[in-house]
DNA sequence: ACTTAACCTAGTAAAATAGTCAACTATTAG
DNA sequence: CTAATAGTTGACTATTTTACTAGGTTAAGT
């Protein structure tokens, strides 16, 4: 399991999804604009996260997108398996012939190492982060920033 | 703590070095030849590793690279902070201003996730990799693998 | 019909990764 | 001293991944 920016984001999103799409569907747009990441780079996250069956699209007028399960049945190792394409770090593929048919000399090493990251995200689920005051603060200030947004970068000439 | 190729390159790299360099200083020609990792590209790595303190290059004829300090003190996580730049999982560092001055959604769960793995990585030191079996056996292999590399790819007409 | 927003394709800019090349310096064996 | 060894450095190239852009098509609601 790799852990790159790119998983990064597609967590990120998923928890505003997670947060935002309780009562109608979220347009990936308003995703977009909240966590200030480009729509079409969105739209490739989603492709993915929709083939693993994560989430589902509505189209239409009030569409958008929406979980497939629960929040507390998806978690985090899960969406960035669903995102990042090579989920394996042995460049092997756990097939222990790096080099030459040998295993490599820190194959082992990667294998406990990804099996540890994986571990740890496994036991977090999208709830659980929601459950975190600290994430609810900030997705309620995401909510409101609009309006305060301006006024701010006046300084004296 | 970011997980990629480079980090992995670095410490295969070292735990070459810990096992060879016993006796005398091992040339980045010769780890090149056994890990098959390009001579320039050891040569940039080495350069950070050298930078952090964590390798000694001794010049001249007989020269090569030994470590620093002895292989039960040298952890990984210090191997692969040595050789990736940006060691912040969270984009803005720490400093939890990763949006408009305010925490990403998901800064406490990088945060978290960060050092769970380095708390992994650190309690492993190349001592604790040589000991293990199978990583001595794979080092032998690849010690006299040269002479048996031939006449395995004879398959009948 | 018209709008909305998912869905899809292709391309592209920027960054990180991986590797190359060439010049230079310090060391040491002979 | 001299030549060979091997580290040191910087600039440069290629590849891959990441992130983003532009343009469409398709399905659903009004």
């Amino acid at each position: 399991m790799r852990l790159t920016t790119k998983g990064r984001y597609a967590v990120t999103a998923m928890l505003d999804l997670a947060f935002h799409s309780q009562v109608k569907p979220v347009t990936l747009t308003d995703i977009a604009a909240r966590q200030t990441i480009s729509l079409s780079y969105l739209e490739q996250l989603f492709a993915r996260l929709r083939r693993a069956g994560m989430v589902k699209g509505v189209r239409g007028p009030g569409g958008g997108y929406k979980l497939c399960r629960k929040t507390s049945e998806i978690n985090i190792a899960d969406i960035i398996s669903a995102v990042d394409e090579s989920l394996d770090s042995t460049k092997c593929g756990g097939e222990a012939n790096c080099q030459k048919d040998q295993a490599c000399l820190t194959h082992a090493l990667w294998m406990g190492l990804s099996e540890q990251i994986r571990n740890y995200l496994e036991d977090i689920s999208l709830a659980d982060l929601l459950e975190k005051n600290q994430v609810q603060d900030v997705a309620k200030r995401q909510h409101y920033e609009v309006h305060q947004a301006i006024e701010i970068h006046r300084h004296p000439e």
